[in-house]
DNA sequence: AGGGTTTGTGCAAACGTTTGCATGCGCTTC
DNA sequence: GAAGCGCATGCAAACGTTTGCACAAACCCT
């Protein structure tokens, strides 16, 4: 249906094989031809076949990204990472969501692959290193986002994260502090957690398994922590929170049942959403880089897809970010619902 | 470097026509072959190449989403309602951002082209029914998202939805109600704009200019909106905003203000975003149909993509959900600073 | 036993590009 | 004025697939 470079062949009175050069500025065409040729190009509304193309020159100029979902606030400035390196390089990125669904991630790097993508960036995979397993079957570079176990990636230092973020608490004075977890067995969350058990430990706090809560990184996870956390004799004086949702959730229940934050509770979150510094108490949170996370990721699978294969998980830091939603330990203190 | 059909044939010593309908499932070609080609294709971890098939089926089984940003909440919904029933049909879908930005959109939507995508669609265009003088340069159907003026579009009722917000107010007993717009001159906008007069003349409530704010739909231009509304001498009672981000913003500043939302001032959103019903208070706001949209947008391209182009912009209704951030008009409101 | 049908496979063209090589032409150079 | 050269262009193969047509072998029916 399409104008094709035989019809401006055509309609030129040259060979395909002149327009093709004509357009691709070969040196060895005049100018007067190329001219004309462009003219035409232009007037027929011509746009080059990128799978014809690609099928001789095996370059398809296009990067795949696996995401979650459309809507994850964690991906704004991440995307823009990756797509001013990756435009800088003459390729384009397009976007395929997983759901956080094993089976859908790999059906998505398989479309990536059927059409000869040059690479993948993957986030918030389910899959993890079994890509190592799977290379035979995939055979494109793809480098994983926030995940170390895999030789081609780039991952937050989120254990790091999380010891700031507990040592802040520890400094106000806080000794009972909750940790609000994601869905279970994460490696993201193991690290917070291990931040967590870390600072404790350090400072000669006993760990109270009582104040360990498994959420699923929702608004809706975090009211029920907090919910559960009131109904304990000795609730907590602080919050640890696995991401911003889950920390605006307990803000929420908090409030709703009579507290105000951070004068009765602190509460940190983990992302730095642009919400968190709108939210009310405005919240502490750890802030992931994660334009720089898309910047590096793009980078490292540039490297590969120049064969460079020589590479190591690159870690970025976090940073806390302190905000109104923590202060000092107060007397007072969550009062038990019962 | 991938392995291809023909590497299939010579291992399995046939002709490539046979593998390819062994793959293809072909009824001419034996059982016995079939299994054999197969476990072959299986074994060498063979990926059919799509651009060299669909250079001759002339179908890529592509669709491209243009979307304004990864991280826009109304994607969330809208997406996903693309994709279940593009998936129904055979169609991937992939997305590429705009950042609303007119140069950007085209460079995307060339891109799709260029891929040979079968179709397009374009959420929160710059170009609108621009694209009718460009279809020679595009010759792909394109469905836009929320613009009426273009032929093949599926839209929300936001002038229906801007009534009964506003008339949810007016009964409330508000009759100064603040109109805080967003980027001047969008269509979306004078919908609101035009419900919100509307509704005054419908009440006799005369309209005062100096209650009338062009913002950005930010958080940030929410604040500013709401802090300027304070230094009149006759602060509004109700605040209808552009979006829900724009309501946060307001909230946000009335309370830093010392002002209690509903008690002194009613605020109400658009868009219906997951934040609105967590936020404190939850917002009271209009949502937007946003999976039957996607649901729609589809359709109406798979449509055109078979040729059917006797189509007309569709129309779906948009809903007022009531919650916490409105309440009855009090009589203290707010205090103007000076 | 001979014609017809069915079954399984291969040949070759085509899709829209790119690109190495060949070719034809006009110009310079001795 | 012939040889050589550079310039502009065309021919044809190739990329990985699909598919109409041809073909050969095996089967069936009378």
């Amino acid at each position: 249906m399409s104008v094709s470079i035989k019809d401006i062949a055509r309609a030129a009175g040259v060979s395909p094989s002149t327009v093709s050069r004509a357009l691709n500025d070969h040196p060895r065409i005049s100018q007067a031809t190329k001219a004309r040729i462009r003219q035409l190009a232009q007037e027929l509304g011509y746009t080059p076949s990128l799978p014809a193309r690609s099928l001789v020159t095996r370059h398809t100029a296009t990067i795949g990204m696996v995401i979650t979902t459309a809507a994850d606030p964690f991906l704004a400035r991440l995307v823009q990472g990756v797509e001013e390196t990756a435009e800088k390089n003459g390729y384009s990125v397009f976007m395929s969501s997983s759901y956080r669904n094993a089976e859908r991630e790999l059906e998505v790097v398989r479309a990536f692959h059927e059409r000869r993508a040059s690479g993948v960036i993957i986030t918030g995979s389910q899959i993890d290193d079994g890509y190592l397993q799977l290379s035979s079957q995939f055979p494109l570079p793809i480098v994983l986002i926030n995940c170390r176990a895999y030789p081609y990636s780039v991952y937050v230092d989120k254990l790091s994260g999380a010891r700031q973020a507990v040592e802040h608490l520890v400094q106000l004075g806080h000794r009972r502090i909750a940790f609000i977890g994601g869905p279970h067995g994460h490696r993201s969350n193991l690290d917070r957690f291990a931040g967590y058990r870390q600072i404790l430990e350090e400072n000669n706090i006993s760990q109270n398994d009582s104040l360990i809560f498994t959420g699923e990184g929702t608004i809706e996870s975090g009211i029920q922590a907090a919910r559960h956390m009131l109904t304990i004799p000795q609730p907590p004086t602080a919050f640890f929170c696995f991401n911003d949702l889950t920390a605006i959730g307990v803000i929420r229940a908090l409030q709703q049942a009579g507290a105000e934050v951070p004068r009765d509770c602190s509460v940190v979150g983990f992302d730095d959403l642009e919400m968190a510094s709108h939210y009310c108490p405005s919240i502490t949170t750890v802030r992931q880089p994660t334009h720089r996370l898309g910047q590096r990721a793009i980078s490292i699978l540039l490297e590969l897809i120049q064969g460079n294969s020589n590479l190591q998980p690159e870690r970025l830091p976090a940073e806390l970010i302190v905000r109104e939603s923590t202060g000092p330990v107060s007397e007072a203190g969550l009062k038990p619902y019962a």
